[in-house]
DNA sequence: TATTCAACCTACCTTCTTGATATGTTTACA
DNA sequence: TGTAAACATATCAAGAAGGTAGGTTGAATA
């Protein structure tokens, strides 16, 4: 359900939450600290771009920084964007014929329930509350 | 995440359930009225069937059908059993290496919360209750 | 006892997604 | 003007999803 894509993705987010302090931190510092293949690292950093959940500069001195404040990303928005959607099931996706058939009618509503309980979730859950899970370790 | 499959699944044990009436229904009679392709289903309820879910009946007068009360059942077991797990990464599924690089702690105990959400939600809905709905419908 | 119906078993096939890799182009800074 | 970095595009291998085909076994009925 959710690929290594989404799940790079989140690492990343909270790599460059956690080390770049407004800073532009370059690729290859966060593919060596989570051990992740450049190039592989590179299309997902792409997608995080294009869809304004990280600034990138190029040129020397270049990098990815944060568009905002951790507490203002959810855990939701990021694997949206990188998974494309977190529809437990294909006819619940936007921009997707509807599931109709009549033999289906009776598992509908457990389909959107189930949509809903996985959104509500991770819709709750901020990059800020996963950073400061830190402080769980440390005592 | 959850595939035609399991899907498919569920339709099939909600058919079941409903016109079965404790006797054996052929396959044939199943794939016509859910739509569904012979050989695919075939498929599907040879899992069901080794997974004790279902009863089959060979030769004349054969087929499937439930081998306990629809109250009995719940999604979530249906849907475990076709689709191997349920589980929205992979580190999580029984028998797999679970997840334990560094640069991951982080993310871990969200994803067993996930986890749990999905199979919280899932377990708390039995095929009765699916079952149930006509009256919504119906009224 | 022969025929028929229906589950069961094995193998195969096509398409799509995932997870990568490789090569090159553009941009910003020093 | 050189260099470090993002950005763009193409390709590829492996696996899963979804479906197809043909044959085998077992139970009932005529």
């Amino acid at each position: 359900m959710i690929s290594t894509r989404g799940r790079y993705a989140l690492r990343v987010m909270i790599d460059i939450a956690e080390n770049g302090n407004g800073k532009y931190i370059p690729l290859d510092e966060i593919a060596k600290r989570q051990d992740i293949s450049e190039k592989y690292l590179e299309s997902i950093l792409a997608i995080l771009t294009r869809g304004n959940l990280l600034y990138g500069l190029r040129g020397k001195g270049g990098g990815y920084k944060l568009t905002k404040d951790p507490k203002d990303y959810t855990v939701g928005s990021i694997l949206r964007l990188t998974e494309g959607s977190l529809s437990p099931v294909a006819c619940l996706k936007e921009g997707v014929e509807p599931c109709k058939k009549k033999s289906e009618w009776r598992t509908i509503g457990l389909w959107q329930g189930l949509n809903k309980a996985i959104n509500d979730y991770l819709d709750n859950i901020t990059l800020a509350s996963l950073l400061m899970q830190e402080i769980n370790y440390s005592i």
